[in-house]
DNA sequence: TTCGACAAAATCGTTGACGATCTTTCCAGC
DNA sequence: GCTGGAAAGATCGTCAACGATTTTGTCGAA
């Protein structure tokens, strides 16, 4: 009934790869999937369009948007400059308590790391980037990156998985941590954009075998017509 | 009728501050005003809620939103970062026409300046940017610094009539331009960032003597409640 | 068998009306 | 005169139905 509720869930359901990119989004089929109204439905879609998740044409209906390699690395490139500027300011007004936060996210990183579960890392990881632009009390800053991010949510399973990623990783978070946590701005960002864009440059290396559509095709409605 | 161009037009008219910040935007009165219908309007307003030029309450409408000083300068800083990396991607493919196009937009805004019209040399600001924005070929780069831009379109008109601005402009700019031209990738990047942080700082500064928002106040239905 | 035209189905965009919710106004009581 | 509350007005959110457009499927001819 919340229609907020329903909005989530939908976005949810494309961030996580539940609903196959390509896949047609029909509206009364949407509808009653998520128990929302028709409208809901389509404000939602307008929604999801100006983020990014969904493209609509006209008298043709919407579907899930294809995000290709290319543009995965145009997202890893902006989020790069972005987190780093926001990674530069957090160092500028780290606190204590801040700066444990952080360390915190990190040793759990790690631990998990040591313990072999790449999946909960993966997902440590994106807890630690939420909290360091929590930290950076960048609104702006943290709008994009959010938006950005729910588009590559399917890449960032898989970047961890890589050969050499996971230990370089932990290498570079800890970096960052530490610059930020000892107020170092410069390094901080410096820190954050290497970062980032080596991850960018382990995806443009072709380095997922076979791409990510062909393993996450499917998984709803199998793909595009 | 083309719902296409009344979207735009809407759009137009509070980029451009016809309609002040904190305005209400009566679903019914867009319409009649834009000839549009009331789902039209309802969809627009979607949109521009999520380019963040307005917001919505449930039940409370639609309004303006009135970007801060503060918020300002986050969006300034963002476009340093996004702006940089365009930068430096033009840096890294240009070739001799794009170089001959960024030349004449420069020499065009020189001339504006020395003729002493700032208002146009501000157009001509903007168009050297959009400029080197599509030379970089970085299509997400691109979308966010246009949703960017458009929130402080009304900050760019002020920013190089500030003492000291207008030169300091067309010197930076003149850096940009020379960077990128050259194909000098580090060069340019740090050029442009230098560049848009020293706006972001002029802004700071609050050398907009008594802020933007008397000056536009009341264009057209006199501001808040 | 293949191609093109035509009809049928599916889906979206729009309209108008209705109920829900918020804001404002007005009035009674202190 | 001021405060509290209730009624009226304004506006938004939702729903059902209709028209418009695209897509699909069928049939006949080359």
């Amino acid at each position: 009934m919340p229609t907020d509720a329903s909005f989530e869930a939908l976005r949810e359901a494309i961030v996580r790869g539940y609903i196959a990119p390509d896949a047609r989004l029909v509206e009364a089929d949407i509808g009653a999937a998520f128990d929302m109204s028709r409208g809901a439905v389509r404000t939602a879609l307008i929604r999801l369009e100006q983020e990014g998740l969904v493209v609509r044409e006209p008298h043709r209906g919407a579907r899930v948007r294809r995000v290709t390699d290319e543009e995965a690395i145009e997202i890893l490139q902006a989020r790069a400059v972005l987190e780093g500027l926001a990674a530069r300011q957090a160092a500028e007004r780290i606190e204590d308590a801040g700066a444990e936060r952080l360390r915190a996210r990190l040793a759990r990183q790690r631990e998990l790391l040591e313990a072999g579960d790449l999946l909960a890392a993966s997902d440590a990881n994106a807890d630690l980037h939420a909290t360091l632009l929590e930290l950076s009390g960048h609104a702006t800053a943290c709008r994009l990156i959010r938006s950005l991010s729910s588009q590559t949510v399917r890449y960032q399973y898989r970047t961890i998985l890589l050969p050499g990623r996971a230990a370089a990783s932990l290498r570079e978070h800890t970096a960052i941590v530490e610059a930020v946590a000892a107020g170092r701005p410069d390094e901080a960002e410096a820190a954050m954009r290497a970062h980032l864009f080596n991850v960018a440059r382990a995806v443009q290396r072709r380095a997922l075998p076979g791409g990510i559509d062909q393993a996450s095709r499917g998984v709803l409605e199998g793909g595009a017509r």
